[in-house]
DNA sequence: GCATTCCTAGGACGATTGTCCTAATTCTTG
DNA sequence: CAAGAATTAGGACAATCGTCCTAGGAATGC
């Protein structure tokens, strides 16, 4: 018990360090100071950086799937729930404005290392990618529900990136709003 | 003159070698080794990280300086100019299938690692950002000019974002095809 | 209450980091 | 050709990195 706390503990520090600091720029010692352990501690639960990483990665896969299917319980309007997606931004500019996107820059970041564990990290974007897709079936746009979905994903990846470049709030929200107009265009039958 | 050349072809080698592996995961040894030099040799040319970051920084404004002059003076059409920096996805889509975009990228770092060359980094996104602006307010857009070359911006960010995430070629021309229909929607008139 | 497993602390390891120094070499200039 | 500056090579430096080991304390099961 104490132990599976202490496990969480430090996979939720080290969660929070890698947004923050990124995961290379991110020490053993970084993790467990900020859990309150000792390093000889921390080398009993993960032995690799890369399981810290796996655990993390495994975390916000578990974390994503309950926000969406979350989502997907409060209406049954798929145009509702995309916005609930979009509006992600909003709830999280103050961090997104100081560190990007979290799925995003991790899986930047992973990409650059050449490190195994981008798969998993590009998963957390799959999990987004198919739900969107999902909604936007439901809106009557099965022919190309996937590349609609990636357009959305694409569009607040920008976003985040362009808000913590400019540190700018006001760009967040005028582009959710432009967002929420395409989609509402998309919702009554025309052309995107 | 061989110095100026030494010079050189540091920052050359430091600019590709913190596109592709990131700027911190670059080491002296690295850069070094991809010039053919000595870390001693090294060294007196650049005192620190910091300034080769700076030298790099400044290298790649003089390109991107550059590249948009270039731009504008092969005609007079802004929505022509625009589709130049549009099509700069489908030109690079091999290194920005393996590295995304090398300005998004770099800033997200130093974001994360609350670099002072941050601001000199955005710099290079201000370039883009007046520049396109300055394209929509030749076509008519003065009001919002600076809005939709943000608009511009953010989702060729998200582009290379997910391009690198998925390694999907089909995905970036689709994306383009629909940001230049998306533009001549702008120059045709009609409502963005 | 004893034995066994689980958990923790603290330090050691080789490697690598950014930085710096010094001595040799090359180049330029008179 | 000689004198000075510019350039190079190679190693030393303290610090930190990820990883690993060992020994003691806490908890659990019989």
């Amino acid at each position: 018990m104490s132990s599976q706390t202490t496990r969480e503990q430090i996979v939720a520090q080290a969660d929070a360090l890698f947004y923050a600091r990124g995961f290379e720029a991110t020490s053993f010692s970084d993790i467990a100071t900020a859990v309150g352990i000792s390093r000889g501690n921390f080398y009993y639960h993960f032995r690799t950086k890369d399981e810290i990483l796996e655990a993390v990665i495994a975390r916000r896969i578990a974390a994503t799937d309950a926000m969406l299917a979350g989502w997907e319980a409060e209406g049954a309007d798929p145009a509702a729930r995309i916005r609930c997606f979009i509006r992600i931004l909003i709830a999280n500019r103050a961090k997104i404005m100081l560190h990007g996107c979290p799925v995003g820059t991790l899986v930047t970041e992973l990409a650059k290392l050449d490190h195994l564990a981008l798969e998993g990290a590009a998963r957390i974007f799959t999990l987004f990618r198919d739900w969107l897709a999902r909604q936007f079936e439901a809106m009557g746009r099965p022919e190309d529900a996937d590349a609609l979905a990636m357009h959305v994903l694409a569009r607040s990846q920008g976003v985040a990136t362009l808000a913590s470049a400019f540190h700018d709030e006001s760009f967040i929200r005028d582009e959710v709003d432009r967002l929420c107009q395409w989609l509402d265009r998309i919702a009554g039958g025309r052309n995107g």
